[in-house]
DNA sequence: GACCGCCTTGCAATCGTTTGCGTAATTTTA
DNA sequence: TAAAATTACGCAAACGATTGCAAGGCGGTC
């Protein structure tokens, strides 16, 4: 039914091999061979099968993208910028999103495996021992997560998140809480670890969670911090935030004039949620597009993948102040 | 390198053929030798190739599923919903972003044609011709297009914009805007037309765009409308109804004392957004569900698939009033 | 003018499965 | 218990490309 290399071999009065060689080798072609070879494919309208390809040469072209939740806002630009750097170096993506969970992300690597020259895990919630075992079979790819000897791409979230800390002790803040979010996040026990060094010394840090990073659960969470008595809170991210921020309306607690709110990520929702929400923002495309080129490179060659060297980079994040911090009442 | 079904035949003393067997007739295999060739499989990890068996079956148990731009809320949810239930197929998604532009999404279809068993086109900015065209090669399923002969899911705007004109009128507007979105959008033509029969003879109804429907083109349509004297305006969507809030109060112009704004999709900003945004509530998740459920089904059995009966799913649409609009000034 | 080497192209094996066909083994039937 | 019917499994040819090898043609060199 579709037209193959067969087809076009018969049209242009070649083997083959020579319309094979007509895409991928074609200075091998005499230059008059190679036009008839193309022009023919270009009349029958001939696309390579990147299957029957991927069977010979043990390339797909494809490669696996594995988020947590494709829903939290925090992904689709991630998503939709890999994407696009994947498609420039002609490679296609795999969408899928384990739900926050563990088992699924590790099913969904095996399942992927056979189908893709590697695989980038965004905020993976898989322990460390399991990825290293993962990537023993098949390139895999980090955001935000750092392994040693696997190419990762990390958002400086320490550096944010001190300068969140910092920020919020000037303005006279010594009650703190931190609203943490999924265990296994990686980026959640760095911002738990900073926050408290941060703070030593000169505030008190209560830490609520763990949390599953949404809104539901930053609602559920406004009781807590309410009793709890601090005048300010960090999120592991805008989503807990946000969802925090609504809690503490309903329960007549005032942002910031009584407690002041601070999210991760400047996702769209940070700009719009009322009173905006200061945050520290990351890099979510440049992540993307670093993730899918570090792994394309990782992958590329053909000795041992896991005899090269791993590219690690790490992105800078900021700061970013709006209204949903203030001084401490009283102060 | 990986292991492959001739590996388990060894391991399993016998063929190959039965080794597939196994896997895809099991109940024409003796229990014993089956459960002989399972276990060894299990024990050397083997999985069959996907790629492989695309080659001879011509199925790949993948799927296509093009949209408009990731980054748009309205989205996301769509996407999960579609990865999650193809998997729940044992299918795997192919996601890519066609940047609102026709040329990309048709080459994208060709790209991966040879690849995916079908494509969804959600929100497809090619023309009705051209889909047509390029659907007899490959099995499509649209979203928010309908085409006779081809499988689709659309959401009932229609009946969407009649309540939003509806409401608008009962509140006293007479002069109205519709801030319309890209002209290729099937969503975007139904409305608008409908916003025109539903106003006929009670309001009068000036047309706004085409725009690129982002937050940006919202606020640059905003002096636009300010200066039209209108009272009301209904948008193509909940991101240029947003961007057209945050312009109008740049402006100086009260949303909803001066003028009501009604978005479309009840996406996660139209809750944010302050003052939170009357909309029309599109249910995307379903909608997702059902084009790969149609699209599967359009494609099973091995006659022509062009042959085969379409299904046309056509999902409720329901306003929600929340704060952004109003009576007009002055009633 | 014979030999050598390069350039161009064809040949055929291969990648990992599936599947129609054939045959040996087993069960059913008479 | 022999013949017929059925079952269980092996054989080998596909699927659509890639690629090492070889052969033929050509020009250049001595």
């Amino acid at each position: 039914m579709a037209v193959t290399i067969k087809d076009v071999a018969k049209e242009a009065r070649v083997h083959m091999s020579t319309v094979s060689r007509a895409f991928s080798m074609p200075h091998r072609l005499r230059p008059e061979t190679r036009t008839r070879v193309l022009e023919a494919a270009r009349r029958l309208g001939y696309r390579p099968s990147r299957v029957a390809r991927a069977l010979t040469t043990g390339r797909t072209h494809n490669i696996g993208f594995i988020v947590a939740d494709i829903a939290n806002p925090f992904f689709p630009p991630m998503i939709k910028a890999a994407e696009h750097t994947a498609r420039a170096r002609d490679y296609h993506l795999f969408i899928a999103d384990a739900s926050e969970d563990p088992a699924i992300e590790t099913e969904l690597v095996d399942a992927l495996a056979k189908q893709v020259d590697g695989v980038v895990l965004c905020g993976p919630r898989i322990a460390n021992a399991k990825i290293e075992r993962l990537s023993e079979n098949i390139p895999i790819a980090l955001v935000n997560r750092k392994i040693a000897g696997i190419p990762s791409v990390t958002m400086d979230v320490v550096n944010g998140a001190e300068t969140a800390i910092a920020h919020l002790l000037e303005l006279g803040h010594r009650k703190l809480a931190y609203v943490s979010g999924p265990r296994q996040s990686w980026t959640n026990t760095q911002i738990g670890r900073t926050v408290a060094a941060a703070a030593e010394g000169r505030a008190s840090v209560t830490v609520l969670g763990p949390n599953t990073p949404n809104e539901n659960a930053g609602l559920a969470v406004a009781e807590e911090i309410a009793r709890a008595g601090v005048t300010a809170v960090l999120a592991y991210n805008d989503l807990l935030a946000i969802g925090l921020m609504e809690g503490l309306h309903n329960l007549g607690v005032d942002v910031p004039g009584d407690v002041s709110v601070i999210g991760v990520d400047d996702t769209v929702l940070a700009r719009l949620a009322r009173p905006r929400l200061t945050t520290i923002v990351v890099p979510t495309a440049e992540a993307g597009t670093a993730a899918v080129d570090l792994l394309l490179q990782y992958t590329a060659g053909d000795e041992d993948f896991a005899t090269r060297p791993a590219g690690q980079v790490s992105l800078p994040t900021q700061l970013v102040v709006r209204d949903s911090t203030a001084p401490p009442p009283g102060a």
